[in-house]
DNA sequence: TCGCGGGATAAGGGAAGGGTTATCGCGCCA
DNA sequence: TGGCGCGATAACCCTTCCCTTATCCCGCGA
């Protein structure tokens, strides 16, 4: 497999015709032929079959174009991004949980490189369980979220950043509000809303989720915890939220928080990145500034939303697709 | 620049030492030298550069490793995605712009997948100017959003698939909404609170807001509409939303919409694809599905959020990054 | 049935890619 | 100052990539 060659496969791809292609590249179509043939025996497929009206992608061509037009495209950014990093601001690469991801650290975030000034930073989404992965793996410098197991053995640093408690919320309507106060076991049960950091096992609300033998069936996945909260108050189920987040939200006087007794409702967002030496300056600023009241400030508010001209969305990463 | 200098430039960056690599690949560490050297030619930067403490990345380098480990995972990815496609479910690719990907998409394609069975859908959110682009390309087969401009001159269907309204709301206590009606253009300095899509100019809310000469910094992004909303009770600004889909929100009682009596407020969602016989037959199939009762059933209704075992994060799809 | 359009295959050659061993350069430390 | 660790370079070799021209194969329409 060869960057060439994918490029020829794409191009084929969409042109239906390896002689177009051939043209459009200014090779004669043999080449173009050989390029194919040599990528079809490399991945054990036809990729690309002759019919009547041209060619068709396999199965398999279907989802093997879109990872190598992609291919093709990042080769062009590596060089795009070469050429425009000749004084270029430093890049800070955070990775977090859904729920930070969305709530907190795109104000944070801008906070922070407004004040140390000449950084750019980019948002990544991702389950906890890559975020030690992605950290090794210089694709991150800093994941905000969860504690990461084994930290200090395997060379990361990982210092709580923030308490927080958990809150499990529900309609006015639902039964379960009107009682004083609720036993963990009697939530197991319930249909559970969740924003997807919920539907992650090893987030804090999905540890309780499984530490309460919830069923995935019972489980609803919504795209952050405003929607899911949107949803609980129909009184369809019950939203785990972040208190102090949900509190400002707008659906809060609809929606009413259970006393749940015998639940430990206070976790810990942690800060984590390579420990020691391997640590990039920027991300030791980056640390340093996280204890400010400035941060702590924009930790404590529900997403404020960021300028327009300052907007970029999130990007989902994964490791393993 | 090929793939396995990028393998090894990744490993390099990792393991912070070019020995280590070596060793890593079970090579001998010129291969290594040589393979980082000629990448460096090829890119035109240094990428790594010598420390006491081991090797570092550059300004560049550190961007190219994000898309050069990006590349080689796909590579893999490649290899697995053939493995996996013998007799493997039809791919279908949808994007969409984000307020429909986020409040409407998830559950349509869920409904759609489970009907005809044996098909894979994944969901991308793009910019509507990229969505043509995507489509010849062949790395989507469906875009929903607003309508692509000269589709049909360039080899594209675009058929209105849904009416819909953009309200615009504010909270009760915000002066707009105790005036019996308005003017479009008094709406012009106020701050505006929007979802992604709002960001984008070439969308139905881009363009009011371009044509009412709103200035960028009296625009404030939100990750979606339900946080824009939530931020509108607060009394900051206006917030322009599906009408239906907000209807349902739990925020709305708090908010008011505003009676703006000179603005055509009915837009359309459009479904596109590639024309005629460069169509996949099950392009084919999901666009006849789009106008059963089922589909408009779940295009009225606001995000129902989806089972936790079908869960999959929307990928924010670029051509140019 | 013949021509023809379009893809596959064959044969050959120049240019990289990717590997080896041997050697050099440079910062660091006893 | 002389070793030492580690990266860069040189010289060399084999394989693969990638292009060419020439030829073959196959479905299809006149």
């Amino acid at each position: 497999m060869t960057l060439t060659q994918l490029k020829v496969f794409v191009l084929v791809a969409r042109l239906g015709s390896l002689k177009q292609a051939a043209t459009a590249l200014g090779v004669s179509e043999p080449a173009v032929s050989q390029a194919l043939t040599a990528l079809r025996q490399s991945l054990g497929d036809q990729l690309l079959t002759r019919t009547p009206t041209g060619m068709e992608l396999t199965s398999a061509g279907q989802r093997v174009v879109s990872i190598a037009s992609q291919m093709v495209h990042l080769a062009e950014d590596a060089e795009a991004a070469v050429r425009q990093s000749q004084g270029a601001p430093d890049l800070l690469r955070i990775v977090a949980t859904s729920t930070i991801g969305h709530a907190v650290a795109p104000a944070l975030l801008q906070s922070f490189t407004a004040r140390v000034g000449h950084v750019e930073a980019t948002l990544g989404i991702t389950e906890t369980a890559e975020m030690a992965a992605l950290l090794h793996e210089r694709l991150a410098d800093v994941a905000l979220g969860p504690a990461v197991p084994n930290a200090a053995r395997d060379g990361l640093s990982c210092e709580p950043l923030m308490r927080y408690r958990i809150a499990f919320v529900a309609s006015v309507k639902h039964r379960l509000t009107r009682m004083s106060e609720t036993r963990v076991r009697q939530l197991t049960d319930e249909r559970w809303l969740v924003d997807p950091e919920g539907s992650d096992p090893s987030s804090p609300v999905g540890e309780v989720l499984e530490q309460l033998g919830v069923t995935p069936e019972r489980i609803t996945v919504f795209a952050n915890q405003s929607t899911a909260c949107a949803a609980a108050v129909e009184g369809t189920g019950i939203a785990p939220v972040v208190e102090h987040l949900w509190q400002r939200e707008a659906s809060s006087s609809r929606l009413r928080k259970l006393n749940v007794v015998d639940f430990t409702a206070e976790r810990f967002w942690y800060v984590s990145a390579l420990a020691g030496d391997r640590r990039r300056p920027l991300v030791a600023k980056l640390q340093r500034y996280l204890v400010t009241p400035d941060a702590m400030h924009a930790m404590h508010q529900a997403d404020g939303g960021i300028p327009r001209s300052k907007f970029k969305p999130p990007i989902y990463v994964t490791l393993w697709s």
